[in-house]
DNA sequence: GTCTATAATGTGATAGAC
DNA sequence: GTCTATCACATTATAGAC
């Protein structure tokens, strides 16, 4: 669509700035330049940087995909929806590592920054979702599908096993793989089915 | 020890400040502030901000717990060790969330700045020690006493299990922990038991 | 070696013409 | 709305006295 208002290409501009270089990294000049107009406009638009970050980052947290529903609330057993769930995730992350690695980077050089804003986003969404996973855990481990892990665990080793050779690729190159033959991409399309794997594996009675 | 050289003080106050605002947030200004001395001195001593941070990050890099050798080289069995291992860095990380945040925040925000120094200081050590534990997971899988799983993935989940909750602690907090009646500090207490038998059941064979 | 004063630069933000 | 020119400030780095 070519109609698009000035105001729209900026935000896209500062998406794209901020997502790239976080909110330090950004400079306005940039953004500018990215937007192709000049940098008095996004002070017209946007008074200041922070306004301009504030806008454009519930888009970016937005995108994690705490939409499963679908999977949740589905017929299939205990075991294929963690497969679902955790395939969901890795393929999400292998096609949209920058946002977590924006999130991250947020976290760890300015947390107040993102702190107010994340919490606006998530509490609507991500504890309903958490609460819903939570209680299926406990509904198969009290059935004795599953052997009795603590859920706040069993959620927190999901994540933890997805999320981190996306935002420590550097320190998985550098430090593990680097004595193995094998690149990072042909390690990150084994891992789905290593995870899986892993994760039903520990989860026996 | 009261005879520390100027130059001395000059390191020790910049290995605080960088550690706790890592490169871009650190400020000459406060790392003078904190060692008692004047601006100029930083660069009297150390001419550049970039020389000053090649010659900190060393000594932050070092004390990631590669030495690790007795465990490795002990008679105990491989279960064992794994449980050895996973409490000895879940016990360094607790002592230490700071150092992990560090390099995490540095490959984040600029992966160039740390990644020469990160090589030399990795290469002597670190491979060698991850070369011993993947033949040491090669030979109890292929003895079939463990499940057949390939060493980089192992390793990875090891790590992933022990390091995430540290560097995403706001993540687990909000989004996971926010359900349940649990502090952070309970919920690190009580991981070092759930990772070690998360990851030995998985292994069974 | 250590200081004060100041240069040199980058960056967010504003004033004011059109 | 959009631009040019400029301010105001922070920050790294250097000059030069002592």
């Amino acid at each position: 669509m070519e109609n698009q208002t000035t105001e729209d290409i900026i935000f896209e501009a500062a998406y794209q700035e901020f997502i790239e270089k976080g909110f330090e990294g950004a400079r306005m000049q940039s953004i500018a330049n990215r937007a192709g107009i000049n940098k008095a406009l996004l002070h017209y638009y946007y008074r200041t940087k922070d306004k301009l970050f504030e806008a454009v980052v519930p888009k970016i947290i937005q995108q994690l995909p705490i939409g499963i529903n679908n999977i949740l609330e589905n017929n299939n057993p205990f075991e294929i929806k963690i497969e679902q769930i955790v395939r969901f995730y890795l393929n999400f992350l292998k096609n949209n590592p920058q946002i977590l690695q924006f999130i991250l980077r947020e976290l760890l050089t300015g947390p107040d920054r993102l702190a107010k804003i994340f919490s606006l986003v998530i509490d609507k969404n991500g504890n309903n979702l958490v609460s819903k996973l939570a209680q299926m855990i406990r509904k198969e481990s009290e059935a004795g599908k599953i052997y009795p892990i603590s859920p706040e665990h069993l959620l927190t080793n999901i994540i933890s096993l997805c999320v981190f050779p996306f935002i420590g690729r550097f320190l998985i190159e550098k430090i593990v793989l680097n004595n193995f033959e094998i690149s990072y991409e042909e390690f990150i399309y084994k891992r789905e089915k290593e995870v899986v794997t892993f994760i039903l594996r520990a989860l026996k009675p």
